[in-house]
DNA sequence: ATTGCTAATTAGCGTTGCTAACGATTAGCC
DNA sequence: GGCTAATCGTTAGCAACGCTAATTAGCAAT
């Protein structure tokens, strides 16, 4: 019932004939996944690594795991990640004494230079296609941007 | 708590808050992207694959290289998919007889099963989690789908 | 025939996700 | 106290999917 029962193989029309929101949605986002990611600059550092750069001056200090819950991956793919970003000198590792599993990963200055530098410069190209929109269609991308959020919430 | 001062921009206000749509919009398109990757079930065919037999059943056979812009991605990229999609038998191979540097590549009665069952049971979860929207939101992510096409697209 | 272009491939690398298995530490229970 | 759980982080190794550089094959034009 979501994308109303797509009777037929939905394939042989318009590309944007209502066949299905869930495929048409999904197809589009990773296209444009690939293509921000495609837009890497040289920079010396990696899109994950800035994306936890970004969680962490956002909500302070936390341990890996909180922040692989955050990001929704596993906690190995955590580890990496903050390894780069320790042997980068952009955030610290500290054991907490009191439970000694634990440890807490904090940002420092380096590393929100960085996020403060990086952030535009990374979405420079994506800032200039938005800009060739009409104000109405960022408006609905911004509405989008929140709905998406929700999509990829953890409940359910 | 958040530690950090958080000096001007960054993101500490509302998440919809203009400061720059650019940024949400790339997190919000990257977290989704990796949430419907995470969704992969175990079937024996991936998503580039998936996309690939989409694009031929809709546009009909065409050479590797028409396919690699189709999907952005570079050739070398693109012989990798076909080689897994020939490998299973969901795709064609034939060379072009006036030029013979060219092939071109057709789906198969197999490849084409495989669109018609796998797109839906793939986009499970998403066609979940839109039934839970309200319609009008559901509107906004269609027209974002579109937007999001034209950001993708090749010009400049 | 040589030169130059284009299409596709091969070879090899980087990023980023995963699962399984392993220490270290804590907590619960006898 | 001492044994067993459960928890947190990590290590090891794999898969998917993107890239560039270099190679091979075929075409075109001088």
């Amino acid at each position: 019932m979501p994308t109303s029962q797509p009777s037929a193989s939905d394939s042989c029309v318009k590309p944007h004939k209502p066949s299905s929101l869930s495929v048409d949605l999904r197809s589009a986002v990773l296209q444009l996944a690939r293509r921000i990611r495609q837009e890497r600059s040289d920079e010396a550092i990696t899109l994950s690594e800035l994306a936890v750069l970004g969680v962490l001056s956002f909500h302070g200090a936390m341990t890996p795991g909180r922040l692989a819950d955050h990001e929704q991956i596993s906690p190995p793919s955590m580890t990496r990640t903050l390894a780069g970003l320790v042997a980068k000198g952009y955030v610290l590792k500290s054991g907490d004494p009191s439970d000694r599993r634990q440890v807490l990963i904090e940002i420092t200055g380096a590393g929100a230079e960085v996020v403060k530098e990086t952030r535009h410069r990374r979405t420079a190209w994506l800032s200039r296609r938005l800009a060739k929109l009409e104000p109405d269609q960022r408006a609905i991308l911004a509405d989008a941007v929140r709905i998406m959020g929700t999509l990829s919430g953890t409940h359910s």
